[in-house]
DNA sequence: ATCCCGCATTGATTTAAATCAACCGACCCT
DNA sequence: AGGGTCGGTTGATTTAAATCAATGCGGGAT
């Protein structure tokens, strides 16, 4: 892996490309000119942890590129995945002085800061900030209580295809892939980095992954890359209704 | 059970029950007055179900006493409860048309109400709710987040084990039980919804709320009323960081 | 009283997923 | 080339919880 380390990569605001997507999406000139004066970036590792829940976070920021995870762990050592950070999402909380998850890169990404306190300052006076970072909460809601179905009523196999269709929905409207056809995209995720989402084990990952394939549900080319041939045989095995969550 | 249909009940928001704990608690007096102008209230009993899943929505507003769940339904009859409402939580999400999940009263209750479209239209002239919003938000995300720590990872028994635990400090904070010694509290849900909520079935919720109550984690009275002689006893049966998650 | 009905408990059996364990293959590093 | 690590697969066995099935019990209604 090359460590080529582009550390600092600025961005105008104006050419970025979560502009229209992230907490600043609603933002006019003026208040994109503020929040340009306060914002740095950061760049991490895939491996690397971002931040330790229970540590104190002096800085929220957005996802500008590559993917992170949000877990939770049991003193015992069991987690759980319980978001996943794709470009243009939110990390921290205004008005909470620690973290309350771990944050992982699983990929190589860049992240664009805030310090903590000019931004919960700013917030107070920008209302269009406020205002994306609330319907960006809620989406997280209900994405959240979506997963809540998924670990507490559905089976390996069911779980394992909804991950699939939540993947291949997320990366059809990042990617604009309008298409009709199969679907191909790649998973993000190690085996068990699935397990960690979906309450199983990675063992249990792996079987059932096998058996999707097995059933032409799916089909694999190497391990990561998946294509679909039949987007509403998918969303069956993952036993939502088979229209009632088309693309977008 | 009487029926008496007390269904309009009026009430100052001055000495409203959940005045400085709901969506409006940051409101200023002349903010509260035009909320005032347009809020009514409606009741419910017991059973009701409020809101149907898809179903058009046209108002939003807050639990002012009573307890309702949230519920998601799949086609074959399993269903998961993704949240739990009780006094001063907010129903109803702001620029959505119609519902995600079913809302249930488990109790009788009475909700204020307001109509969606002027209650957004406020909302984008009071900062003050936009930020309440948004905190409260933020709290149900850390909620459903600990939520999915429970449904993918815990044991049955943590799992019951954690589901009195939040009751019983939910219980603490409402009734201002700031008291050491035994936590006593009545059970808002059935056996089946405990399970809904849990991700089990009902039977193995009755053997795992018997097997701690035989080992002493719990006692009961009938079979709604618990105490809990350890607060900390039962956090370690949760497998909850035993001093992590004190009360408030 | 007695008959329900909804809620709850308890027991026997099955089963889906976890656990324990071996092994594969790609990639990296001396 | 050889050894090591990491991620992944597959098989055998165990186990926690689901399922199937009775039974208990308290509160209305008749």
């Amino acid at each position: 892996m090359l460590k080529e380390k582009a550390s600092i990569i600025p961005h105008e605001c104006g050419d970025c490309p979560i502009r229209h997507r992230a907490v600043c999406a609603r933002c006019e000139s003026d208040e994109l000119a503020l929040l340009d004066q306060i914002k740095y970036y950061r760049s991490y590792e895939s491996g690397q942890t971002l931040i330790w829940s229970g540590d104190p976070m002096d800085f929220v920021g957005s996802v500008v590129s590559g993917i992170a995870t949000l877990t939770q762990t049991m003193e015992d050592g069991r987690t759980q995945m319980v978001g996943l950070l794709l470009p243009s999402d939110f990390v921290g909380r205004p008005g909470r002085s620690s973290a309350a998850y771990d944050v992982v890169a699983v990929t190589d990404m860049v992240m664009c800061c805030f310090r903590k306190k000019p931004f919960e300052e700013m917030m107070v006076r920008t209302p269009h900030i406020a205002q994306r970072l609330l319907e960006m909460t809620l989406d997280e809601l209900d994405a959240a209580r979506e997963w809540m179905l998924v670990l507490g009523r559905k089976t390996a196999r069911e779980k394992i295809a909804s991950l699939m269709a939540i993947i291949a929905r997320r990366d059809a409207t990042l990617n604009m892939n309008g298409t009709r056809g199969p679907l191909v995209f790649d998973l993000p995720l190690t085996r068990e980095a699935m397990a960690d989402y979906l309450g199983l084990t990675l063992e249990t990952v792996s079987r059932q992954v096998s058996a999707l394939k097995k059933d032409g549900v799916i089909e694999l080319e190497g391990k990561r890359r998946v294509t679909v041939p039949d987007f509403n045989r998918l969303l069956e095995e993952a036993g939502d209704d088979s229209d009632g969550g088309m693309l977008i």
